[in-house]
RNA sequence: GGUCCCAUCGUCUAGUGGUUAGGACGCUGGCCUCUCACGCCGGAAACCAGGGUUCAACUCCCUGUGGGACUACCA
């Protein structure tokens, strides 16, 4: 049971309704997340309906790329594109037929009329009034045409539009998160509900289909409150109840306008490349602009289902901040299963030139273990596991000044001399080898260590060293001693 | 310009008349440690301003200021 405003609803129905005119957009789909919770929340439904009636923004790759998106984030639909149900069809290119019947009633109830003004015409009068210091509205030039008039001005070869007569009366509304909203109603203009290329315009088909999809809480981003007004007039013209409205605040970008492409990466592909998984983004996500019951921060997603709660949307807009969502990343890549893992490393291993199928399963599995924790994004795995590939092996710049040390190459020889004819598990070697070096140098510490460190891995930094060594083994770690004996030999005097 | 919305640390938020204003990211000090990361402990950091209402305002009201959205034959 939730409220819906005017009475109760036992099993809510919301819908996410996208335009397939570019990738989906992480707003676009923190607001699917919001629906979805709500639905799965209440034990309600979660409609997907593909708004694609501007043909020449919409695009059929875009609209197969959203479902992928939100299968990835995993955000599922009861009813919509691959999931009939009652309220079909889910695309409303496929549901002309039924606008051009609503079209009728309206105009039979003598609440649209035919407007023939052209594109041009109405920027020309839209400049006027801005010149003028006017709000620029449509004065209703059509409105009390006659009929000779019309046919007269359909004879010059015009195709009219509809303009719904706009009733100059105040509307009201109780938003379910930011509570009762007022518009004034003098200042909006007859608008097209139908354009004159036949297709319906954006509000005139969301209310037909929202009220024969029994929807029951429209929850969508703040940028559409204002259309609410003109929804609302049309819910009054065709006599259909309206829904619950709920409109959650906008993400910003660093400048706190509107996040956009100019921002950076926007897109949940964009995100899906770079390495981040769905639970970290979901979650961050459903954080951005809102809080869960309980204030928990890292949630799975039956957790975030059981937390939400639509009162906790906030009403200011939220800045998106990439820092942590990286940090939710590394959380959710720290708790993977390793084979979990590899599996979604997969695309990333290939992109950095790795081939997993030539690996050793058991003996790739430890190195990602061992660098595991180091993740931020998947996309960071190759500048992690580069040390444990002798192909790739290389001594850094600032892992040369180790070198520097007369003590750090006594520790690299007497290291290796051990190594060269020790026989036993790594485990051992390592240990009486790291034993063997401290005595000979009378190194301790990072003094022992590191200089073992860079030899071996070419790098300053990076796993414990005994777990990198039992990795690489024996003779892969003779190998590299002998090529850090002969780089200091060569470039190093002493 | 018009309409509408909003206002707690740099950022995301908790808070619904009486709190040392809490948490998280980031930043920072320390511990752990061969290093980095992880982890643990600590620190700096906020109620936009002015008027009311009240014994008492971050919290309620008004005004101002600031920010945002919308203002298409796009959705």
């Amino acid at each position: 049971m939730v409220w819906k405003g005017s009475r109760m609803v036992d099993k809510p129905r919301v819908r996410f309704a996208p335009s397939p005119t570019g990738e989906l957009h992480v707003g676009n789909a923190r607001t699917a997340l919001f629906n979805w919770m709500f639905a799965r929340h209440h034990g309600g439904s979660f409609v997907l309906r593909i708004e694609d009636t501007d043909e020449s923004r919409s695009a059929l790759s875009y609209q197969i790329n959203l479902l992928d998106d939100l299968k990835w984030l995993g955000l599922t639909w009861d009813e919509g594109p691959g999931k009939d149900g009652a309220y079909g069809s889910y695309k409303q290119s496929e549901r002309l037929g039924i606008y051009a019947d609503y079209l009728k009633k309206l105009i039979a109830a003598d609440l649209v009329y035919p407007c023939y003004c052209t594109e041009e015409e109405l920027e020309e009068e839209r400049q006027a009034l801005i010149l003028s210091k006017r709000m620029p509205r449509y004065m209703g030039k059509c409105r009390n045409l006659n009929d000779n008039q019309r046919e007269a001005l359909a004879a010059q070869g015009r195709k009219p539009s509809y303009r719904f007569k706009v009733p100059q009366v105040p509307i009201e509304f109780n938003d379910l998160i930011r509570g009762t909203i007022k518009f004034e109603g003098e200042s909006i203009g007859d608008f097209i509900i139908v354009r004159s290329n036949g297709m319906p315009a954006y509000n005139f088909a969301v209310v037909i289909d929202d009220h024969l999809m029994a929807i029951t809480h429209v929850v969508r981003g703040e940028d559409h409150l204002s259309n609410t007004a003109l929804q609302i007039m049309l819910y009054r013209a065709f006599g259909f109840e309206p829904p619950a409205f709920a409109h959650h605040c906008l993400i910003l970008g660093k400048d706190h306008a509107k996040l956009s492409k100019r921002h950076g990466s926007v897109s949940v592909g964009e995100f899906r490349k770079q390495g981040f998984l769905p639970e970290a983004l979901i979650n961050y996500l459903g954080l951005l602009g809102s809080s869960f019951t309980g204030g928990r921060e890292v949630l799975s997603q039956v957790e975030m289902v059981e937390a939400f709660s639509l009162e906790r949307a906030s009403k200011s807009g939220a800045v998106f901040d990439e820092e942590k969502l990286r940090w939710l990343n590394a959380i959710y890549i720290r708790s993977l299963a390793t084979d979990d893992l590899i599996m979604r490393l997969h695309p990333f291993l290939l992109e950095s030139g790795y081939l997993p199928e030539t690996l050793d399963p058991q003996w790739f599995k430890n190195v990602i273990e061992t660098v595991k924790d180091e993740l931020t994004t998947l996309a960071d795995i190759g500048e992690h596991i580069d040390l444990f590939f002798d192909d790739r092996y290389e001594i850094t710049s600032d892992a040369k000044q180790i070198f520097d040390a007369e003590n750090a190459r006594k520790v690299i020889r007497s290291f290796g001399e051990y190594l060269e004819h020790a026989s036993g598990p790594s485990q051992e070697i390592y240990a009486a080898a790291i034993k063997h070096a401290k005595e000979k140098s009378g190194g301790k510490g990072r003094n022992l260590f590191m200089p073992v460190r860079v030899a071996l891995t070419g790098k300053v930094k990076g796993p414990e060293l005994d777990k990198v060594f039992a990795i690489l083994g024996k003779d892969s770690a003779c190998k590299r001693l002998r090529r850090a004996n002969q780089w200091i030999s060569k470039n190093m005097k002493g």
